[in-house]
DNA sequence: ACGGTATATATCATTACAGTTATATTGTCG
DNA sequence: CGACAATATAACTGTAATGATATATACCGT
């Protein structure tokens, strides 16, 4: 279990499955169908290794399984990225600013 | 060449050299020897994958080849997870901690 | 040019992954 | 119960990624 969420993020489909659930939850045929390339078991593997990073859950109603977004994860990706965020330009003071606390921020990182 | 930049930050050690960026460019070798576990041509061909993928620049200085960070691709995976930012929108307080503390990175938070 | 250092490429074995078809599981309805 | 719908798992296949050893290229000092 315990999956990387980069690997996750790795593979474009899984990425569009996960604009897709910015939308609203979907359930997995719903996402299969989205995809006519892909097979439904294909989709289902897809859906499993999200699930298994993390970065979606599912709620079974009937015989439909609703996937929808976790926050946290993607939450740690934004972190993690936000470390660079310095490297190309101002952004970093918009959400400094944004982020009320101005308590200190990552500064002096610009080269 | 053009390598997907999802796919070159899937793996744990390209992160880490990534972060070892963050302070000052490194030489190859530098890099190299900050992963004793992988080989020299391993940690090569892992700069070549970051090289391909457009997240680092090579500068070369007599027989040494200097890292440094790329930021456009950098960017395009923040502008990408910035559209999930509004799913976590005020729990913020894992970025917020993580750029404040830096001491006890958000990474690993298991929530 | 020679020997040493720095870095990259070639080749190969092993492993991980995406995709497929077939089958199993679970739930609904008549 | 039997048939169908929704979804997941199994087993298999082809491809690509990873890591190691060996070798090549490039640069430097003498």
């Amino acid at each position: 279990m315990e999956r990387d969420v980069f690997s996750a993020l790795a593979d474009p489909t899984r990425r569009q499955v996960l604009d897709l659930l910015t939308r609203r939850e979907r359930a997995a045929g719903e996402l299969g169908r989205a995809f006519p390339q892909i097979s439904q078991p294909g989709m289902s593997r897809h859906l499993r290794v999200l699930r298994e990073a993390g970065l979606v859950q599912v709620r079974q109603d009937r015989q439909h399984r609703y996937y929808s977004l976790r926050s946290e994860r993607l939450a740690e990706v934004d972190a993690w990225i936000s470390k660079y965020r310095g490297f190309w330009g101002t952004e970093l003071d918009s959400l400094e600013a944004y982020l009320d606390g101005s308590k200190k921020a990552a500064r002096g990182k610009r080269t």
